[in-house]
RNA sequence: GCCCCCAUCGUCUAGAGGCCUAGGACGUCGGGUUCUCAGCCCGAAAACCGGGGUUCGACUCCCCGUGGGGGUACCA
């Protein structure tokens, strides 16, 4: 038997972080199995623009590299996978389902159901329908229509017995069928609920294994009452725990935005992703500006194979100490056996780290293709970059080494690249390090001596430096520090010897130079 | 209300009765390397939700609480 899974995303507009780890664990599991993996489309509610909101979802899932076998843009032989497009099988499956006595016509008004549901509570005994306006005959139908009433197609629930489910991850599960409602599964409309159209897809799409979020798992009799019903084989069940919210066992929503900022770690990672976004000229909109959606980190240049390993750690691991997965190796390993059982909660600042990990990894090949865009975009460097852009940026990338954690961090380096009468300043830095009149006069004196220089690289430097500072008879924290405002406007940077032979003598000494100025004009 | 699921450091987790004076990772704190920052190295603090059982012995099994989550919709 071939295994065959699926993720059934809503076109919402964008692609949330917990539903990409649903997505992943059945991916995952599939790939293991050499099965086939196909998306399924949940636009029941007829909305507009369903290609629209479905753009962002595919390609968050292209980006991360989690393919699909079958659905949009895919085909395959089972389709359509759009349930807007399958409303036809759902309704047969009602028809069916009627005919052979497992769901009826219920003329029922809604008011009646809430007044039997209330004096169920009242009694604090279960509620089951009475099926008082059930149709049992053709006739039963003529006499409630003229009524005015209209009728739903309920369920027909087993009144006695028990069910048992064998979940993969959470073991044997039982549920009484006589707590099961009589559920609506077409409304008076003529359309189809979801639980039947989910069902049916399934058995369709011949999907084997059912991996898919917990809050499902008290859904699962009915559905499979329904697949029984209809004399379908029941899939395989996994319910997976939910991704929590950072720091705490409620579940992670992107509406609730405001209220992680309050968390440390994660206002700092968005306040970053931020920074990124601003120096792009990107209006962060709240809609995808999100670190709860996976955009997010699209936008600011993460890595997919960080985010994929971090997402795969959150709710399964392999043994107790492995951290770092190829996809291969995930792949090799992943089962459901090891998944667990406890809501997880997301942690950006551990995603954070995984970056950190994947980009040290990273050819520098591969980093400048990366970061080159950022540098395009923010206007920094025309576009299409020369190849002496590109060099440059290849010297700063290899300067800059674990620096830049995220492909926007070469937007920090932005100074290697802009010319040297539109170089910012760290106002804080310059006022620190070059106030000083002693400094100041220091930093010149040593202008003049990087001017002559007889060789401009990086041991050279060191080397004139270092003379320098026995000839000052100063340390070289008295000087350095100066410099490096000086020459880049900021206090943070690589080594000062390879900023320094980068830019090159003459941008090196223009910059001290106006830096110099810039400090006499304020002075004055 | 009723039904179902869940519960180990702040966080992700290991642990399937003695290997546990509970292991690893992120984060935090301290130290080292260093021209700043990043990185790297070393070290520290930090957890079995509570109460009953079962057992020679429970983080591990059972029961009851408590807390969190889900279902109980003509939502998905």
């Amino acid at each position: 038997m071939t295994v065959r899974t699926r993720f059934a995303p809503s076109p919402t507009g964008y692609l949330h972080i917990g539903g990409v780890r649903t997505a992943l664990f059945n991916w995952l599991f599939t790939r293991h199995h050499g099965g086939q993996f196909l998306l399924r489309i949940d636009d029941t509610d007829q909305q507009r623009n369903v290609d629209a909101a479905l753009a962002p979802i595919l390609h968050g899932f292209e980006w991360l590299g989690i393919d699909w076998d079958e659905g949009p843009g895919k085909g395959g032989p089972h389709g359509p996978y759009y349930q807007s497009q399958r409303l036809s099988h759902y309704q047969a499956a009602a028809d069916r389902l009627v005919a052979s006595g497992h769901a009826y016509h219920d003329y029922a008004r809604p008011e009646e159901i809430a007044t039997e549901r209330e004096a169920a509570e009242r009694e604090k005994r279960p509620f089951l329908y009475s099926r008082r306006w059930m149709a049992e005959s053709a006739n039963d139908r003529v006499r409630f229509e003229n009524e005015g009433r209209s009728a739903v197609v309920r369920l027909k629930m087993p009144r006695e017995g028990t069910l048992v489910i064998d979940d993969q991850i959470r073991g044997q599960v039982e549920f009484e069928w006589a707590r099961e409602q009589d559920h609506v599964i077409q409304r008076a409309d003529g359309t189809c609920l979801y639980h039947l159209a989910s069902v049916v897809d399934d058995h369709d799409f011949e999907i084997t294994h059912v991996i898919r979020a917990e809050e499902h798992l008290s859904n699962t009799p009915r559905q499979i009452f329904i697949l029984e019903s209809l004399g379908y084989p029941r899939p395989v069940y996994a319910h997976l725990p939910y991704v929590a919210e950072p720091g705490s066992k409620t579940k992670l929503s992107k509406r609730k935005l405001d209220k992680y900022l309050k968390n440390r770690d994660f206002a700092q990672i968005y306040e970053h992703g931020r920074a990124i976004a601003t120096a792009l000229g990107l209006a962060p909109a709240a809609d995808t500006f999100n670190p709860v959606i996976v955009d997010f980190y699209e936008q600011v240049g993460y890595l997919p194979d960080a985010i994929v390993n971090y997402l795969v750690l959150l709710g399964w691991s392999l043994d107790e100490r492995t951290e770092f997965f190829t996809r291969q190796q995930m792949i090799e390993s992943f089962s459901l056996g090891r998944v667990n059982k406890a809501p997880a909660s997301f942690d950006p600042k551990k995603l954070w780290s995984f970056q950190d990990h994947y980009m040290q990894q990273l050819p520098i090949d591969q980093k400048l293709d990366m970061m080159l865009p950022y540098l395009e975009r923010a206007g920094v460097v025309s576009t299409p970059a020369s190849d002496d852009v590109r060099e440059r940026l290849r010297q700063v990338i290899q300067a800059a080494g674990d620096r830049l954690k995220v492909a926007g961090d070469i937007l920090d380096f932005a100074d290697f690249f802009v010319p040297d009468e539109q170089l910012r300043y760290d106002e804080a830095a310059f006022e620190k390090q070059l106030r000083d009149p002693e400094s100041a006069a220091r930093l010149a004196r040593f202008r003049d001596r990087l001017s002559t220089a007889a060789a401009f690289d990086p041991a050279a430097l060191e080397q004139l430096l270092q003379a320098f500072v026995a000839d000052e008879q100063i340390g070289v924290g008295k000087i350095i520090h100066a410099i490096r405002v000086a020459v880049t406007g900021k206090a943070v940077g690589f080594g000062l010897f390879e900023t320094l032979a980068l830019l090159g003598r003459g941008t090196s000494v223009a910059r001290i130079d106006r830096a110099l100025a810039r400090r006499e004009a304020q002075a004055n």
